[in-house]
RNA sequence: GCGCCUGUAGCUCAGCUGGAUAGAGCAACGCCCUUCUAAGGCGUGGGCCAGGGGUUCGAAUCCCUUCAGGCGCGCCA
């Protein structure tokens, strides 16, 4: 239900559009001023009368409408009070009716790919990775709602001189019990002893790029040492994946393309996009206003920008998707605008549907920016141990009653560090602290959980009987509920639009709070129109919750 | 030097396709559990919306400019 379009339908200005007026009529700050308004300031000119006027002439022709409790002048604005009875009654029909879909579906059969995560092969997790994991997966989740067919891509850093290296180190200090065993840490640890020793002896490194060598000539041996690397990295990273709910539906990485490199140079030569400079060969982009785009080393290699044109015209071929997105820091913002540019040059028209969805650096409060070779780094996995600890406690301290303890402490504790990285916009840089991430209290995963358990705990109690009578939610504390209830769908599509999951994290939170409100000054149990709108607060934030990631259990 | 991004309460942020007295949370202080989960609710204090110009009936929001911080600018990814 669209009042927008039933309220600009109403209103009719000589000389503006019915269009014009819809877009016009927003929603006042202050919720006492009414639902809707129309600011009549921007027509006094054209109809040479004040805006007051002109907003007291609208009102006067719009007369008694029953769609209206009130239509008002103030100040130049023409506020609207919907008729509350009718308006709950409409939007607690359009929750019935919707259910746990998305109402509108014009989106249904498009797909989207989403390169998101894209962790580095023997490193391990910290969080550094938190961000592009999360956002990546939430809007994997945002955009399933919305209907679409969702191809998740963990793009493997899983190429480079750094691999022969590791089988150096691997074929002199590794041993296949201390890797199953310690996993990445393993891996880590016979890299670094690698640095350490090849300072003192150089033909280390002479050995690594032999040994990357026959990675790309196919070697059996080293193909098989490299795989095991791979699944070495992938079997712990999973683990994190499962406990975060993020899925993936490829794991084409870096290597995948080698293939693929030599077929995107041909073309950029034929289409004659490809010159010499400095010895390299590079497409150049000085027209609009960029650096050139580096295709080929001078000796030859290809580079990342080389392997980022394969895979974009392959997940085009592969997928034939809508829209492409890159879920990668700002700091390539450069990078994918020159090979956006490149695509496009190319003659791809679908360049226009690869988009860079850029987000903040990660620093540590008091040591700055993360190093895995400095060891200034936080691994995720102890962030997620430690806040499920403290979950525990404060569930053996709240609720000690409590049964699944365990279940309901992982749930909450690794929504709580989820939250805190999809709750501000993701462009803005986050400086992680142990004491921000383990804060359960105000705006947080926990609160929103806690909301919802409140929410379970009512309606396990509630006999479901007597017939609802509406008019007993036209309160103000309860009509901003059902007001925020009616708006999740578009909230949602905005936060695909924009591809930014706080917006879903906002909306809950008020969603949390305008509940909250309401439960505390009403009786709840015993009334059927409260227990079926504190059933639809249920759902939805369990629903919105989903969509960041986020478990809502039933008790905590 | 050039380009992009950020700057709003002590801290973290929302509001930014222009609209009514700039909103939350944290921290501080004071209230509220004989009623459905107090991980909650209510209240108090706290703001030249980085500075300056402009456009407009109206600017935190748009344009110009200065300042501060971050990131990027050829053979790493």
């Amino acid at each position: 239900m669209d009042y927008k379009e039933l309220i600009a339908k109403k209103i009719v200005i000589e000389g503006v559009e019915e269009k014009d007026i819809y877009e016009n009529i927003s929603i006042p700050q202050d919720p006492k001023m009414g639902d809707y308004c129309l600011p009549c300031f921007k027509y006094a000119k054209a109809l040479k009368l004040s805006p007051m006027l002109i907003a007291q002439n609208l009102k006067a022709a719009i007369g008694n409408d029953p769609l209206f409790e009130s239509v008002e002048v103030v100040a130049g604005y023409l506020n609207f009070k919907l008729s509350r009875a009718e308006a709950v009654k409409n939007a607690l029909s359009y929750m019935e009716k919707k259910g746990d879909e998305f109402a509108s579906c014009p989106l249904n059969g498009k797909t989207v790919c989403i390169d998101y995560s894209s962790i580095n092969i023997a490193k391990p997790f910290h969080i550094g990775h938190l961000l592009t994991t999360v956002i990546g997966g939430s809007l994997y989740r945002i955009f399933k709602y919305l209907g679409y067919n969702v191809v998740g891509i963990n793009h493997l850093g899983d190429w480079g001189t750094q691999f022969g290296k590791l089988i150096v180190a691997y074929k002199r200090w590794g041993s296949d019990d201390d890797i199953e065993k310690r996993n990445i840490n393993a891996l880590l640890d016979i890299y670094v002893k690698f640095h350490d020793e090849a300072e003192k002896d150089k033909s280390l490194e002479d050995e690594a790029r032999a040994w990357f060598k026959k990675i790309e000539d196919g070697d059996k041996e080293a193909l098989s040492i490299f795989e095991k690397f791979k699944t070495t990295t992938l079997r712990e990273v999973n683990k994190i994946y499962d406990r975060l709910g993020v899925t993936f539906d490829s794991y084409n990485g870096e290597s995948f393309y080698n293939d693929k490199l030599a077929g995107v140079v041909s073309e950029l030569e034929q289409k004659g996009l490809l010159v010499d400079s400095q010895g390299a060969k590079v497409v150049n982009l000085d027209e609009y206003n960029m650096s050139p785009c580096l295709i080929l080393k001078s000796d030859g290699a290809s580079l990342y920008a080389t392997r980022d044109l394969a895979a974009a015209k392959f997940r085009k071929n592969e997928y034939n998707f809508d829209k492409s997105l890159y879920v990668v820091a700002y700091q390539q913002n450069l990078h994918f605008a020159q090979v956006f540019k490149v695509l496009e040059l190319m003659g791809y028209e679908w360049a226009k549907d690869c988009v860079h969805v850029p987000f903040g650096m990660v620093s540590l409060e008091n040591s700055g920016a993360l190093s895995t070779r400095k060891g200034n780094v936080v691994f995720l996995k102890d962030v997620l141990d430690t806040a499920v600890a403290k979950t525990l406690e404060v569930i053996n301290s709240k609720n000690p009653e409590l049964e699944n303890k365990e279940k309901t402490a992982e749930q909450v504790g690794i929504g709580a560090v989820i939250f805190g990285a999809l709750s501000s916009g993701r462009i803005k840089d986050m400086v992680f602290s142990y004491d921000k991430a383990l804060n359960f209290d105000g705006e947080t995963a926990p609160y929103l959980q806690y909301t919802h358990a409140r929410c379970c705990s009512i309606l396990a109690k509630s006999t479901g009987s007597g017939k609802a009578d509406y008019s007993v939610l036209c309160d103000d504390e309860t009509y901003e509920v059902v007001k925020l209830l009616s708006r999740y769908d578009e909230t949602v599509y905005g936060a695909a639009e924009k591809y930014e999951p706080s917006i879903i994290s906002r909306y809950l939170i008020d969603l949390a709070q305008s509940f909250n409100k309401f439960y505390i000054s009403h009786k709840v149990l015993g009334d059927a129109a409260r227990e079926k709108l504190t059933l639809y607060v249920k759902n939805t934030l369990k629903n919105g919750l989903n969509l960041i990631l986020i478990n809502a259990p039933e008790k905590m």
